[in-house]
DNA sequence: TCGCAAATGTGAGCTGGCTTACATTTTATG
DNA sequence: CATAAAATGTAAGCCAGCTCACATTTGCGA
């Protein structure tokens, strides 16, 4: 199931960007990160595209007061700084790696559109990526605007479980890599809200968690 | 200043999707609609994308408790529906015409295709549009998360000031056509804080305000 | 295996903006 | 021009979730 997003449409976006499969492409495609190590900065060039090959790539930006704007958190087989698909000529936030070791795989931006004009389908499904996306930003904003938080967090841990569940008799098991400050900022929220709502949640019988995994015992009830 | 959007980056886009220029792709191009007209649904096939040609169109989205998200009021010479091409299939909201008359520039999917293959200028525009409607989203994303009510409003109220506001001595006049409730929607909040809130701006001298423009008179404290 | 930093847990106020409930003004319509 | 409907104005009370302050647990590096 989490390797679903690997294989799109039926375009296997690994084998396409994977450079195994593509020498032609240069030797050295993979780049390791370590953690806290920024892959890009605001302003640098959108010259290229990444996907993550293993690890975890924070996508933020600072407000003024200091402040972390988690836009996305993302694992094995996702692809970030696909704005530049879209004529960003300079990133507007941090990628950073939060986990170690995270490789990456780069791919620049003119090899892409040269891969999207020889495989139709495969900038097709690019493009459908980018739409998901947005639809993602939508119920995102949606959330914020109309849910309360722990509306907001079951149903983020209901994605979580779509996406990367799996079923083990009667209980979901989600395997995860966040904090709970990870959480707290992807659902728009404050850590100790999360804490709370997740002993919330355990006392009512609903899920149980770990620091790796969350448990859903009452899936009708999240 | 307003009419910026019709001519992007040398790409004019009014140029290449109207109807006048274009015969060969039919006739009766224009699609008028009335208050209140749906022009889709959602579930709705994605098979067009339209041009604001006149007139003032919302696109919404209702959740189950009936509230209405509202994405985006557009008004002439703004593009919409443009997530058909990004591989959506069918529409994730309403658009409805909200002013008398509302006139449509609709472009089928096959043809703007055509034209953007024709025209590699103007592809290439349209798909920055969707990188800049992805920025704003972000922005309002990043608004909601950390700005109070009146932040928004003040940053909101500079973007139009922005998009389409004329100098006039040391006054700026920004023309619209939104309801406080608009504004209200538009950034998160409700109708009697807009109202609250537009009248302190106003106490405080900052701006002045009639039901169709706002004076920005003091443009540093917004 | 020790020590320290990061992550998690918990309690007690406080408050921005929502809710509710009307009043008034402006605009559209027959 | 009358009347209904939409938009705007105002006030009081309330509460979800934030802030602040600190305790405990876990995991990692030396």
């Amino acid at each position: 199931m989490s390797e679903s997003i690997w294989c799109f449409e039926n375009v296997n976006l690994y084998q396409v960007l994977c450079p195994h499969k593509l020498k032609e492409y240069g030797e050295d495609h993979f780049e390791g990160f370590k953690k806290g190590d920024f892959i890009y900065f605001p302003e640098d060039a959108s010259q290229s595209i990444f996907m993550v090959s293993k690890g975890k790539v924070k996508i933020v930006a600072y407000n003024k007061d200091g402040e972390e704007v988690v836009k996305a958190i993302l694992g094995k087989g996702e692809i970030f700084g696909e704005k530049a698909l879209l004529g960003e000529e300079k990133r507007s936030d941090y990628a950073m790696a939060c986990m170690e070791p995270t490789v990456l795989c780069p791919m620049k931006l003119p090899d892409m559109y040269q891969l999207m004009r020889k495989n139709e389908k495969f900038g097709f499904s690019i493009y459908k990526l980018i739409g998901l996306r947005i639809r993602k930003m939508e119920r995102r904003l949606e959330g914020l605007l109309f849910k309360d938080v722990r509306t907001r967090l079951c149903e983020f841990i209901n994605e979580m479980s779509d996406e990367s569940g799996d079923v083990l008799g009667s209980e979901i098991i989600v395997p995860h890599f966040f904090t709970q400050k990870d959480f707290a900022d992807l659902i728009g929220t404050k850590r100790e809200t999360v804490t709370r709502l997740f002993n919330e949640l355990k006392e009512e019988g609903i899920i149980d968690y770990s620091r790796k995994e969350i448990r859903i015992l009452t899936k009708e009830k999240l």
